[in-house]
DNA sequence: TTGAATTTTCAAATATTATTGAAAATATTA
DNA sequence: TAATATTTTCAATAATATTTGAAAATTCAA
């Protein structure tokens, strides 16, 4: 296979697996094609590889951008911005972690913690079915926001042979 | 706050929560239905608690069953089927890790195996760029893999104190 | 400053995904 | 077997999410 084909695949493939985990296809997209990439682009350059207008690149990469995905580079003597992304996939992974830990593990704890001072008699099997399953939330939810603090802060080789360790 | 209040509330954030993750709405709130009650649940029962049409329930419910999170139940005597959901979390998570490992880790890792084999001179920058995001993502992805698959079989008190080694 | 280049915004258009509801299929009981 | 209850399907509809494109805002060089 060409690398033009290849590289089309893998973006395609990329924003298919976006759209599983509640990431725009789009987006996804510009991030492939930033992943790939050893240079800077511009928004013009995104707008031809992927053919899609100026608005929809404009606000993906504000988006990206506010993943900790992409950068906006300077290069000195050019008017237009360019942009990059993070190569290090252990990074990706660390940045996506982090924000989705924040986004969505945090406040679901929030809500846990609020529903745990439901009223009412666990001698009632309702009340004693929901209050088991806050709280079996709770447990787990505290520990995986643990675990992914570790798994953040952790320096891929450190984390990788800790991990070893296990499979034995 | 009173029962009925917090299951309305637990309800809708697990609802929105799905949605983040790719799953739809209705989906994750039966999911969240079947999880707080004690008792299995008919489909009219389902319809009634979330305002939702019959073909709407069947539909889920059926997919619930394909991601191995509710399960059929037949009650001596009862006319109509009966549905319940796996109460313990941790089940429920090595479930949804199981499933999502296969339906989409496993392809992941069959595409970069493919794009893998692209023809190209690594001393062309592009093909060098595009073919360490390649490598990268193969690298973290098998190791992924691995890791998953020892979640999926661990006892829950197992995993959770071999993890807590690493947190020191 | 000015004005050309560039980026940003956002209402309207389009595309995608989810939901309904009624007909068809299936299962159950008498 | 026929009558009835229940489940399933799926075309039509509705709801949601994404994308466009042109106007407004901003930036920058002279």
């Amino acid at each position: 296979m060409k690398l033009e084909e290849a590289k089309q695949q893998f973006i395609n493939s990329w924003g298919a697996f976006g759209t599983n985990w509640g990431i725009n296809r789009t987006m996804a997209q510009i991030h492939a094609l930033l992943l790939i990439n050893p240079d800077p682009l511009t928004q013009d350059d995104m707008m031809e590889a992927l053919n899609i207008s100026r608005g929809n690149v404009n606000m993906n990469v504000r988006d990206l951008i506010g993943w900790g995905l992409a950068e906006r580079v300077i290069l000195p003597g050019e008017r237009k911005e360019y942009f990059t992304g993070e190569k290090d996939i252990w990074k990706v992974v660390k940045q996506i972690v982090k924000e989705r830990k924040k986004r969505e593990l945090e406040p679901m704890l929030q809500l846990v913690d609020k529903l745990e001072q439901t009223e009412g008699d666990r001698r009632d099997r309702h009340v004693k079915a929901f209050m088991d399953t806050i709280e079996g939330i709770k447990k787990l939810g505290k520990y995986a926001d643990k675990t992914l603090d570790t798994l953040i802060k952790a320096e891929e080789h450190w984390f990788v042979s800790n991990m070893m360790k296990m499979f034995k």
